[in-house]
RNA sequence: CGGGGAGUAGCGCAGCCUGGUAGCGCAUCUGCUUUGGGAGCAGAGGGUCGCAAGUUCGAAUCUUGUCUCCCCGACCA
C-alpha cells in the first residue's frame, strides 16, 4: 500500500524488466552511453570515476603483493599470437586485426586502406596479453634468481563479441592483467590462489559484493590454462556473474614463448606462469548487486563522491550566507577520514532547485545526500538522507534533520554503515537463493523452470566427470540453459550420488544461469 | 553469427498501412507567481525523421542497401 505511493526515479523497475532496468540505471546514473561503434561504450565521468576508484584500491593491493606495473603494446604480431594452439582456438573467432598502415582516397570522396600499404605481418589487437608478455618474460628470465617475476598492466583489450551488453560484455573493455612466472607449479599455484583471494576480498570489502571463489570445471577454463579459478557473484535476478579470474597456466605459455631459466643444478627449466584479471565488468556487477528502482546505490568505498551537499538556493540575497554555511560544512566533512582516505564530499552549487537536483544524485547512488536550506543554516542544522534507506513508510523521501555537529560526528560511521549494510543485504539475498536440496535432474529442472521468477543457484555434489563424460553433463545443463560456475573453496564434502552420472559424488559445485 | 524488434528534438513516443516538406509528453530557455521537500501558469527555442541510393512533380512515409541499439539463441577469459 505504501509502495503504491512511491514515485521511483527510474522509468522501469527490476520486477517489470530486469534487462531494461539495468540499461536504465546505466543511462540515468550517467555511467556510460552508446558510442556509435558496435559493442563499444563511452564511459562517462560517474562510471569512469567508479573505475578509477577500483583501479586505485586494486592497484594498491597488487603492489602490496610485490607485483610491478608495466605496459605492453596494444598490437600483437600474428606470429606471437599463433604460437599457442589452445589460446588461438579460444580467441581466433573474436579478433580485431590490423592489416594496413595508411589510407588513400577512394575517388568517391571517401577513404580506403591503401593496397600499397599492407602490413607484411598483420597485427592483432590484444584480446589478452599472455603471448606478448610471455615473449618479454623469455627475454627477462635467465636464472632461477630472476624468479618469481611478478608483473601487471592496466590496459584496454578488444574481443569482437557477437552479443554485447554495457559493462558486462563489451568489445573493448578496461582491465588489469597480472602475469607472473615461477620456478615450479607449487609456487605458481600459490600466486594463482593469492590473486584469487585478493579478488575475493576486494569484491567483498570494497564493492560490498559477496562472491564465491573456487576452481572452474575443465570445460570453463581459459584457453591454454591448466586450472582456472573464478569469483562468482549473484545478481539480483539470480544469475551468476564471473567477476574475476585467476589462471594457473602451467608451462603452456612458457613452452610457446620459450620462458626458461637455469635452475640451481644448472639445467634449463621451463617456468610456470599465471595470469589473473578483473575488468570494467565489475561495474556491471555493482549495478546488479546494489542497484534498486531509484538507480544505483554506490558502495561508499568506490563512490566518486560519498557525500553531496545540495543548498536550497532561492535566488535571493540569503543565498550567499547559505553557500558560506554549506562550504564550511563541506570543508569540515572533507577533513574527515573514512576507510583510510579523506571523505569525498561535493558541494553542488549549480543553479536549480535542490529538490530537482537531488534525483540526479539519487540515481548516481551517492551514499549520503544533504539538502540544506536557509533555516538549517540559521539554526545550525542539516537534513540528510541515506541512499540505502531512501524512503519512509509514508512514501516520502527519508530526510532526517539533525544538528550539524551531530551529523559531522556521525558521518564517518554513516558511510561505514552504508558500506556494510549493502554488503549484508546482498549477502542475505545471495544466501537465501542458494538451493542445496536438489539431488536429481528433475529437481534441477524444476528449480530452474521457465516460469520461475529469478531463480538463484543450486549447490550439489557431483562425480567430477572429465572428457566425453563431462561433455555429456554440459549438454544436459545446456538444455536447461545452465552452467557450472565453480567448485566453492571450502565447500563441504558432498554425500550421495551424482545426479548426472549416478556415481558417488566427490565434489560440490554451483549451477546457475549466467551472464 | 541466426531469428525477432527498433532508430523521428536531450529523453520517452505518435505520425508510416492510405506519400503533400513534423507533432505530443517530460526536459531546456524566458517571464510572472510560488517555495522546506520531485511547483503552477503563460510563452519560446530546438529535428537534413540513423546513413546512402532508388521510385516520384513531391519521401519520415514506398523500395533496396548499410550502420547502430534492444530481446532470444549460438558463442564466450
Amino acid at each position: 500500500m505504501t509502495q503504491a505511493k512511491i514515485r521511483h526515479a527510474l522509468p522501469v523497475t527490476r520486477e517489470e524488466d530486469f534487462a531494461q532496468w539495468y540499461q536504465a540505471v546505466i543511462s540515468e546514473a550517467e555511467l556510460a552511453e552508446e558510442s556509435g561503434v558496435r559493442g563499444c561504450m563511452v564511459i562517462k565521468p560517474w562510471g569512469y570515476g567508479i573505475w578509477e576508484r577500483i583501479q586505485k584500491l586494486m592497484d594498491a593491493r597488487i603492489k602490496e603483493a610485490g607485483v610491478e606495473n608495466c605496459y605492453f603494446p596494444l598490437f600483437i604480431p600474428l606470429s606471437y599470437f599463433a604460437k599457442e594452439a589452445d589460446h588461438v582456438e579460444g580467441f581466433a573467432k573474436e579478433m580485431a586485426v590490423v592489416t594496413h598502415h595508411r589510407l588513400i582516397a577512394d575517388g568517391k570522396g571517401g577513404l580506403i586502406p591503401d593496397p600499397e600499404a599492407k602490413l607484411e605481418e598483420p597485427l592483432v589487437v590484444r584480446p589478452t596479453s599472455e603471448t606478448v608478455i610471455g615473449a618479454a618474460m623469455a627475454r627477462w628470465i635467465q636464472s632461477w634468481r630472476d624468479l618469481p617475476l611478478l608483473t601487471n598492466q592496466w590496459a584496454n583489450v578488444v574481443r569482437w563479441e557477437m552479443r554485447t551488453r554495457m559493462f558486462l560484455r563489451t568489445s573493448e573493455f578496461l582491465w588489469q592483467e597480472g602475469h607472473t612466472a615461477h620456478a615450479d607449479e607449487a609456487d605458481a599455484m600459490v600466486e594463482t590462489l593469492r590473486a584469487l583471494e585478493m579478488y575475493r576480498s576486494f569484491a567483498e570489502d570494497v564493492l560490498a559484493m559477496p562472491v564465491i571463489a573456487g576452481p572452474k570445471p575443465e570445460n570453463e577454463r581459459f584457453p591454454g590454462a591448466v586450472e582456472t579459478f573464478s569469483i562468482e557473484a549473484m545478481m539480483q535476478d539470480g544469475k551468476a556473474l564471473q567477476a574475476g579470474t585467476s589462471h594457473y597456466l602451467g608451462t603452456t605459455f612458457a613452452e610457446a614463448a620459450g620462458i626458461r631459466y637455469q635452475d640451481k643444478e644448472g639445467q634449463q627449466t621451463l617456468a610456470h606462469t599465471t595470469s589473473w584479471g578483473v575488468s570494467t565488468r565489475m561495474i556491471g556487477g555493482v549495478i546488479m548487486t546494489h542497484g534498486d528502482d531509484d538507480g544505483l546505490r554506490t558502495p561508499p568505498q568506490v563512490a566518486p563522491q560519498q557525500i553531496v551537499i545540495l543548498p536550497m538556493l532561492r535566488d535571493n540575497d540569503e543565498d550567499e550566507a547559505l553557500l558560506t554555511y554549506c562550504d564550511a560544512l563541506r570543508k569540515e566533512l572533507a577533513s574527515l577520514s573514512v576507510f583510510d582516505e579523506r571523505v569525498r564530499v561535493l558541494l553542488d552549487k549549480r543553479p536549480g532547485k535542490a529538490t530537482q537536483k537531488r534525483w540526479a544524485w539519487v540515481k548516481k547512488g551517492v551514499p549520503l545526500i544533504l539538502e540544506i536550506g536557509g533555516r538549517d543554516a540559521a539554526g545550525g542544522q542539516v537534513s540528510v538522507v541515506r541512499r540505502d534507506r531512501l524512503w519512509r513508510e509514508d512514501g516520502k523521501v527519508n530526510f532526517v534533520g539533525q544538528p550539524r555537529e551531530a551529523f559531522v560526528a556521525a558521518a564517518v560511521g554513516e558511510l561505514e554503515a552504508v558500506q556494510s549494510a549493502l554488503h549484508a543485504e546482498a549477502t542475505a539475498r545471495r544466501d537465501a537463493q542458494i538451493e542445496t536440496g536438489v539431488s536429481d535432474l528433475a529437481g534441477l529442472a524444476a528449480y530452474f523452470a521457465e516460469d520461475r521468477r529469478f531463480p538463484g543457484w543450486v549447490q550439489l555434489g557431483w562425480s567430477r566427470p572429465t572428457g566425453p563424460a563431462l561433455d555429456a553433463v554440459v549438454e544436459q545443463l545446456k538444455a536447461l540453459k545452465l552452467t557450472i560456475r565453480n567448485t566453492p573453496l571450502n565447500a563441504p564434502a558432498p554425500g550421495g550420488t551424482c545426479p548426472f552420472t549416478g556415481e558417488p559424488a566427490v565434489e560440490t559445485i554451483l549451477i546457475a544461469r549466467s551472464y
